[in-house]
RNA sequence: GGAGAGAUGGCUGAGUGGCCGAAAGCGAUCGCCUGCUAAGCGAUUGUACGCCCCAAAAGGUGUACCGGGGGUUCGAAUCCCCCUCUCUCCGCCA
């Protein structure tokens, strides 16, 4: 969410920003419906005082054994004008709080004007391409040929979309998640937390999922309860409603969690393979900081998750999503592609975004400087580090060998139970 | 799932219709005092929204907020209804 108070006096502006995005805003109702709010709340207000000061005189008449049925009389008057305009109110404030839920963050200024992805701008390349002497396979046939990934099974015991993995894939999967969590703890100075995988609807609503985009959202029927589609949601609202101490920021954790995403509109997208999940795990970094230092924070958090691929070994390029391209609460996003040659493309496997006050707004994460400074909103940022699934698609991919074995990278092999190799077992 | 008890400010905790944005204590901050420390004394100590002032900050003023929502009343922390959460006991259970 927008600071209301901003939009109103920086109208122009923030259209501008908004049209970069490519998002078509009525700002004008905005503006309209803000103003009559404001007009009503006077209104009621100013009757408001006036009932509690006659209130007041009314109280004090009986206690002196005056007679006050004229003034009560007037009053009962006055109390259904604010109720009537209590309800307007209501009603008005419904609007705008829904108006203003589904206006996306502003652009930073660094942030390259574009359309769409073919418009982000690299920033980093790491590596370069392994070379092979054979047609290096997709994913999901070495998965297969080893017998580590079982899309048929998986898709008979839920449906399309999901897998299940066996033997040296589920730990490879799990060494990815071990090794991820103690890089960011141990070297990055993350906290590790542990959250609920499903959330309430006003959690969902702090990080912006709600209201706009339900439909990529799993829910639980007869409950408030949504499946998170990233950790970002639980470990976020970890301190919504609260004030923070400065002296504790910024505020960095990292959760593993599974992710549940319904991709609606992604039908015939990514059909094969792991790349596109109703399930899969992620390792999730969160951070809270002071606005002044969000976007060095930003940096940093981008380079931690570039850390893990640069210790598997992988080949990645880091883009910067241009305006046409962001996400709906993020000031800037970097994402990390990683090159998958079986599919002979770069595939996201992190985004990296810093919200600014965008989540905080919606969520009530504040901070104060000093003991007499007023609160102000924390910066909140998050970034993937990794999405296992497709860190297993790179491993699997980049690692493969002739005879069909994959060579386990020299990073993960103290997680791996002495498995340097990953080979048939049929 | 059944029965009961609770939810008040940073914390503890009083408050059953007007004198309550809310006692008291603790904590915190500032000042005083004590040649250090401790103790003592005094003051301050929430958030949001609107309006005024204004370059802005500060300030002034009004309204709202005692778990959330609704109701009764001239007036609700206080009475009534619904919901959520917490605790205790029973049942069930990884």
């Amino acid at each position: 969410m927008l600071d209301i108070k901003f939009i109103r006096e920086n109208i122009d502006f923030v259209r501008t920003k908004l049209e970069e995005r490519g998002d078509a805003v009525d700002l004008d109702q905005f503006v309209l419906m803000d103003r009559k709010r404001r007009d009503i709340l006077q209104e009621v207000e100013t009757l408001r005082s006036e009932r509690n000061s006659v209130s007041k005189e009314i109280g004090a008449r009986k206690k002196s054994g005056q007679d006050a049925s004229d003034i009560i009389s007037k009053m009962g008057s006055v109390s259904s004008r604010i109720k009537e305009l209590d309800e307007s109110l209501k009603e008005i404030e419904a609007l705008l709080g829904g108006l203003a839920m589904t206006i996306p963050n502003i652009p930073h200024e660094s942030v390259v004007r574009g359309t769409g992805d073919e418009d982000n701008p690299q920033v980093r390349l790491w590596g370069k391409k392994p070379q092979f002497d054979f047609e290096p396979k997709p994913h999901w046939d070495i998965g297969e040929d080893l017998n580590i990934l079982d899309f048929a099974r998986g898709a008979k015991i839920t449906g399309a979309r999901f897998t299940l993995y066996r033997g040296a894939g589920a730990l490879l999967e799990r060494a990815l998640v071990n090794f991820m969590l103690d890089l960011h703890t141990t070297q990055h100075g993350y906290t590790e937390v542990f959250t609920p995988f499903m959330v309430n609807s006003e959690s969902m609503t702090a990080t912006g999922q709600l209201p706009k985009f339900e439909e990529d959202l799993f829910k639980v029927t007869g409950t408030d309860y949504y499946l998170i589609p990233t950790a970002e949601v639980p470990v976020t609202n970890i301190h919504r409603d609260e004030i923070l101490d400065e002296k504790d920021l910024p505020v960095s954790y990292v959760a593993y969690s599974a992710c549940f995403r319904a991709e609606a509109g992604s039908y015939g997208k990514d059909t094969r393979g792991l790349i596109r999940q109703h399930q899969f795990n992620k390792v999730e970094m969160v951070k809270f900081t002071r606005p002044e230092e969000s976007y060095d924070e930003l940096e940093k958090l981008t380079s931690n998750a570039e850390e893990v691929l640069i210790k598997l070994g992988i080949h990645f390029r880091t883009v910067s999503l241009c305006t046409g391209d962001l996400g709906f609460s993020s000031a800037k996003t970097y994402d990390l592609e990683a090159w998958m040659p079986g599919q002979d493309a770069y595939r996201e496997i992190s985004s990296c975004s810093n919200f600014e006050a965008f989540q905080a707004r919606r969520a009530g994460i504040r901070f104060r400087r000093g003991e007499n400074s007023k609160v102000e909103y924390v910066h909140t940022l998050n970034g993937s580090g990794l999405a296992v699934g497709r860190t297993v698609v790179a491993v699997l991919e980049n690692y493969q060998q002739k005879d069909g074995s994959v060579i386990v990278p020299d990073a993960l092999r103290p997680y791996m139970n002495g498995v340097d190799r990953i080979v048939s077992n049929k």
